[in-house]
This record gives C-alpha cells, structure tokens and sequence, in this order.
DNA sequence: CGGGCCGTTCAGCGGCCGTTCAGGAAACCT
DNA sequence: AGGTTTCCTGAACGGCCGCTGAACGGCCCG
C-alpha cells in the first residue's frame, strides 16, 4: 500500500513518513509539485498526500494533471487553516477527501485507511477467505480463529494478494506497491516471503491459498476456485 | 491520559494544573482562546477543560472551531456562576458536562475521570485483562489480586495500553499522550517503563501481557489471543 | 541538610528480520 | 527426452531494533 506524500514544510513532511512507515507503509515524499508529479507518475501508488499550499505546480495542479493522465488512486488534501477554502477546488479538482493543518497524526491515520479500505471495495477493514482472517485495523492475521503472527513485510505481502484475491498479481507488481523507490530489481525476497507464508498459513499444505501461476506471478485463491 | 486547560485566570489556571498534575495528567495550559486552539490542534489531547469567559475567541467558539476540525475529545466547560446559562450554549457547541465556577477541586477530578472512562468506552472505572485488574477510580493495580505498586509513568504506559486492548500503539502515539508540550524523540525512555512494567506484571514471564510487535509498537494481549 | 525514590540516559548485547545465495525441483519448450 | 527457464527452499549473515543493567541527577521527603 504504497503512499505517494507531497509536502513542502521539510519537519513535517519528514515527521508523517517517519511514522507512515511505521505503519508499514512504503512512502515516497516530494518536496515539491514537479517531484511529486514525476513520482506520481513513474511508481504505482495506492494513495497520495497532497499539500495544496506548493510553491511551483501548485497542489490543484497536481492533482489535476494527475487525475487527467488516469491515476485514480484516491488522494487525500491537507490545507493550511486560513485557506480552508482551498479544499472546495482540490476536491473538484479530484481529491477524495481533506485535513485541515494542523491535524493529529492519529486523524489521518483513520482517513487513510477508511480511503485505502473504500478503494479496495471492501466495507469492513477485515478481509476473509478460505478459513483466513485479516483484519486491516489491527494488523492481525488469524487461521480458522487462531492468531498467527506475521512480520511486516509478510503480512503486507498478504494484504495486498487478499485484498485483490482470485486476480493475478505480478511479481513486479507486488514489489511495487510493498517497496518505496529503488529496490534491486532482480532479487527473489518476494518468493521468500511467499514461501514463508505459506508455511505460517497452511502449515500442512492442505489448502494452498497461495497459488502460483509460472511466468505470471501469484493467486489468492477464492472459494469458488 | 493528556489535558487541554484553557482558563484566563493566571491563580486558577496554575492551581488547577498543578493539581491536574499532580495526579498524573500530562497538562499543557492557555490562557486565551488562541492558545487554546492552538494546543489543542497541534498536539493529541484526551480531554480538554475550557473556561467560557475568555478573552479574544471565546470559549464557546474554541469549543465550535475544535468540533468543526473533527477534535472528538471530551470537553468540560466552566462558568461563573453569574452566567451559568452560558453552558447551555457551550453545550450545544460540543461540550459534554459542565462546572459552575467556584467548585472543589474534587468535583472537577471526579468529572474529568467520569468523562474519559466514557469516552475509553468503558462503563467501569476498571479495566481488567490477563490477570491484571487496573482501578483508574484508586490508581491501583493488583496482579492476581496482589496489590503492586507502580511509579506515576508505569502507572501510565499500563493504563494507556490497557485501555486500548488489542490494538497495536506505536511508540510515537504512546508518548505523546504521556508526556505534554515535546519530548525528546530519540530517546529509549518507553523501552525502560515496559521492561519495568513487564517484570513487575509478570515476574516469572508466563504471561507476556504486553507484546512487542517489532517495528510497529506494543500491544496489551487479549484474552483470546 | 541528607537520603531515597523516580525519571532519564547510555552503552552493550542479544535476537529477530530482511536479504542473499545456491542447489534442487517443477514446468514449459523444442 | 533433454535443455532451459522459473520457482521453491534451506541455510547463513549482517544490521538494526529493542531489551537490560547501571549510573546519574533532580526532587521531595524526612
């Protein structure tokens, strides 16, 4: 769940990635709006961080070039308090929700999520499939009601294939939304952690929720399958 | 368990937070609106206590400016008793329950406890898990019914973590509800109270009450989990 | 004025987690 | 069938996070 975040004020800006990641998610900053374009672009993002107060392409910009070239991640605004006004053309401009500053981080935490969460199609922040449980807001994974406890990059692997479950995702594509900006290209990391997951999962290869599909990438099986 | 005092009378207000603090409440002070609304969006507050006679923004628009940024923290207002009808306002602003001015310091703490027990979503003054039975009425926690004692911030970090049970709280949340104004970021204090708290919860660490989830923060185990 | 308690800092260490690598198995291509 | 590509897996390693013991200093108490 890779977080695009554009944000001029340097402490602040550094503050919200610091704890994004945290929270495990993968977070690419901007300073400005041409960096923030360009990142926006090039890397696939589930969600972006816009301020609107920029200097250079200015946030409404920002969102509007984005939005015209068929990003449709949603995008979240903050505005400074005197320009609160802001958020009514940042909004028509394609963001799907706004934060007046200053905020706790707790409160855009929850925004966030509710945004990832509604993008994802899902109502409730738990996703469940073949006797296993995720729940999004408490980062807990459970096998037929047992907690299983997962590291943070396993348990990010799993997010994403659940929450696309029975569609085919590509290695490149699940290490582009799990890692931020460079990351070695030809390493295998990924079949490790599925390899991993596995085995925390279905201990007894019974029920193979993970399938692979040679040459394409991988499978969260559903029910039906 | 961090306190919004907003009240223009330099006695009073230094009186209260010193008695605020003295039992433990972390309090960052103002004596005008400004500053009061200030503090209350730069920093997350559990409760805020706002006198209705303020000079510049007045206590009523503190009130409706925080509800309006989304601030759900529970508020309690105070008036002078010629001008109790007042609360009547302050409450249809957003306020929970109000003191007419002059009160004891008792009534106030009563009050102040009462509110955050019901907004932690707890109909007791006790919260009890694993063993661990925390009374935030008598700020005495027993261990199979075995009194022992904490100092002011053990007391704290358990309650902080026992009143938000199962949810995973990072380092960075717990310290600013704990400590007021900022805190020295890079600093280990937290790993020392859970240590302590840890070998006095549970000497014989059979039980783990409170775990690690490296990366993420603490989480005080359910009992199912 | 002295003693103890409590909060804080610091340094050292242990273990986990992310990563790499190599060997082997499985599937796809002739 | 053989060769090639793709993927799986066990093992090993190194860095870093978090734990811990010790010491210090401030504050409140006697």
């Amino acid at each position: 769940m890779r977080i695009l975040l554009v944000e001029d004020e340097t402490a602040l800006r550094e503050q919200l990635a610091r704890r994004l990641e945290e929270r495990g998610f993968p977070v690419d900053a901007a300073g400005d709006g041409e960096e923030g374009l360009f990142l926006g672009r090039e890397y696939p993002m589930d969600l972006a961080i816009i301020d609107l107060g920029l200097p250079g392409i200015s946030g409404i910009e920002l969102i509007r070039r984005l939005r015209e070239e068929g990003r449709s991640f949603p995008i979240l605004i903050l505005t400074a308090r005197d320009a609160w006004q802001d958020k009514v053309e940042g909004l028509e401009a394609g963001a799907d929700d706004y934060l007046v500053k200053p905020f706790h981080f707790e409160e855009l935490a929850a925004r966030v999520n509710a945004l990832l969460r509604r993008a994802a199609g899902h109502a409730s922040p738990v996703i469940e499939g073949l006797g296993i449980r995720l729940d999004t807001a408490r980062q807990e994974v459970r096998v037929d009601d047992r907690p299983v406890d997962l590291t943070g990059h396993e348990y990010r692997v799993l997010e994403y294939l659940m929450s696309h479950a029975g569609r085919v995702i590509s290695k490149s594509e699940l290490i582009e939304h799990i890692y931020d900006q460079d990351f070695d290209r030809d390493s295998n990391v990924l079949e490790v952690f599925v390899g991993r997951l596995r085995r925390k999962l279905d201990p007894d290869g019974s029920r193979r929720p993970i399938e692979t599909l040679r040459g394409r990438g991988y499978r969260f099986r559903t029910a039906d399958a």
